[in-house]
DNA sequence: ACGAAACATACCATTGACAGTATATACTAA
DNA sequence: TTAGTATATACTGTCAATGGTATGTTTCGT
């Protein structure tokens, strides 16, 4: 893969945001959908361009689809999220406000399905 | 600026390569064109698309039009360029490849004009 | 087996990037 | 002032990316 295709995907933005939120770990369709705020078929299309580029895994969890990045994470990319999660711009914040919101998700579904298992792929009515 | 423009800018392998041999220092249009072998219209293009995001400054010499990257360098620009240069890919090695073409075309011009006394943007006939 | 949920894909329309040709501008030299 | 060189811009056609609607697929619960 070359560098070009790299910086073609990080230059839209709600790719970098995704990028940045699975660097966290892993997480469903739907959780992603409610956190970046699109439709389902937006949000589908765009993880498709990026598992068409080897930068994304799926692996399906009952009806769920979970997404994580491809291991290793291809240099480009943790190179230019570590910066961008180190800098001040209107979408470093950005980056930096959704891995807050992830977290604040993620700990709302641990509350209302404290039985859940395994918090982000495992938990039934997740969404 | 956004980093999505930077990216977007970046994508782009011949606006890339600008960037590389710019970084290196101030060239003309001319060779610019030939190191990258492009087009005149293309490259001045190119050069455009980067002079309106405030990358790149020009300065006139005469005939010729000075291109240099604007001071300070966008911290993300220096920070791929320095990645692509420590790497080793396809792009990356294109990247190396034209400083040195660079160099040799400098000192050609300057074993060719030995009262030269500006190389790249001073010298008369360089092209 | 059937309906619903989660997700993917096909199809279509719109927009934006890009390449090429022709032409314009700025400057130099004679 | 005229011709030539270096560079920029206008205009046009083409192709790729993007967003939306509709529909298909997989899985689960009943």
């Amino acid at each position: 893969m070359e560098a070009s295709d790299i910086y073609k995907c990080i230059a839209d933005p709600q790719r970098l945001r995704i990028l940045n939120l699975l660097d966290e770990g892993p997480l469903c369709v739907c959780h992603l959908q409610e956190i970046l705020d699109v439709t389902q078929v937006k949000m589908s299309k765009q993880l498709a361009i990026m598992k068409q580029l080897g930068l994304l895994e799926a692996h399906r969890d009952g009806t769920w689809m979970v997404y994580s990045l491809t291991e290793p994470v291809h240099g480009l990319i943790r190179f230019n999220l570590d910066y961008l999660l180190g800098a001040n711009c209107t979408e470093c914040n950005q980056l930096q406000q959704d891995l807050a919101t992830r977290n604040e998700l993620i700990d709302g579904i641990a509350k209302a399905n404290p039985d859940c298992p395994e918090v982000v792929s495992g938990s039934k009515k997740c969404c």
